[in-house]
DNA sequence: CCGATCTGCAACCGGTCCGGATACAAATGT
DNA sequence: ACATTTGTATCCGGACCGGTTGCAGATCGG
């Protein structure tokens, strides 16, 4: 299957690194570097936050980027939006046939059923703040255990993690 | 944003073709006219609900597909499983730098949100069976009205349709 | 005003995935 | 035998993605 791409990831790592120097411009090019990635990639993905409204950029010396919004005014599911432009998370297909009696009205049921699991989805991302991420990240510095398990449970409840 | 393939959509389709013709094997030829595609796409497709143990095949003249289970337990989440092998939802980027503060533990906690995200969306797949789909695409027969939104208001509860 | 720094953006490349198409071997029933 | 049907390998073209280069424009300091 096609991964959501890979931009949702670092947009919340390039926003969890803003939040911690919350106070100064960073450059893409530090950004890159904490992302290990190349600063257009980083510019490409600011471009979006930018247009969201999630950060502010500035061009020239001493420039960069900076949070628009407090850390925890920025959830996920913003974050989501504001990269993934694609308004369908499933693909139908093209064309059923309308002269039988399945094709002619599967596409409404499966846009329907789809549509509930993609907002199902974007409900978990909700409810997960920039600020619980950094505060997630920070908590478990240098440290390699279940920083992840713990975030979701306090946030979402206590779905297994790998079932 | 790359969505997830249409197999997805292409099995759904097949198998509430199946359920309809619940007593005769069919064809991949008769169902590639129904979804409106090869009949190569679907015979791929049928590859991995016969290796997930949802239909049966079989070869020669006579030959073709039939459910394997009653419809009514065959989930579309069964389906996910049997036709999009990636286990992740969102991808992840590949080695952040590890002598950060962030890029030290991002992944970690981007793993465990994901993989919530990803869990609510299996669960409405979860809630859903091929019996409901057929029935909601042969009540709305030629309709062409909230088929959908009836289906998973009923079966999801009465989150908005597209908000 | 000039030069260094930084963003913004367009262009291109290579890799991957996807759906469509063709071809052919194997299985099956008459 | 022969027609039918599946199974599979192979190739193609298009889409998307991340990485890279190049360059114009903005900004600030001397």
């Amino acid at each position: 299957m096609s991964t959501i791409s890979s931009r949702m990831a670092v947009a919340v790592h390039v926003l969890a690194y803003l939040a911690w120097r919350r106070d100064e411009p960073v450059t893409s090019e530090r950004m890159a570097g904490s992302v290990n990635t190349n600063a257009v990639v980083v510019r490409r993905i600011m471009g979006s936050l930018r247009n969201a409204g999630l950060v502010s950029v500035q061009p020239g010396v001493g420039g960069g980027a900076q949070l628009a919004r407090e850390p925890q005014d920025i959830t996920l599911l913003d974050v989501y939006r504001a990269v993934e432009e694609k308004e369908e998370l499933f693909a139908l297909h093209s064309e059923p046939c309308r002269h039988c009696d399945i094709g002619s009205n599967i596409r409404q049921v499966l846009q329907g059923v789809f549509c509930q699991a993609h907002q199902a989805m974007q409900g978990v991302l909700g409810e997960v703040t920039i600020a619980d991420v950094f505060r997630q990240v920070q908590v478990h510095g240098g440290g390699c255990g279940g920083a992840a398990r713990e975030l979701v449970d306090e946030l979402v409840g206590a779905q297994a993690h790998h079932a």
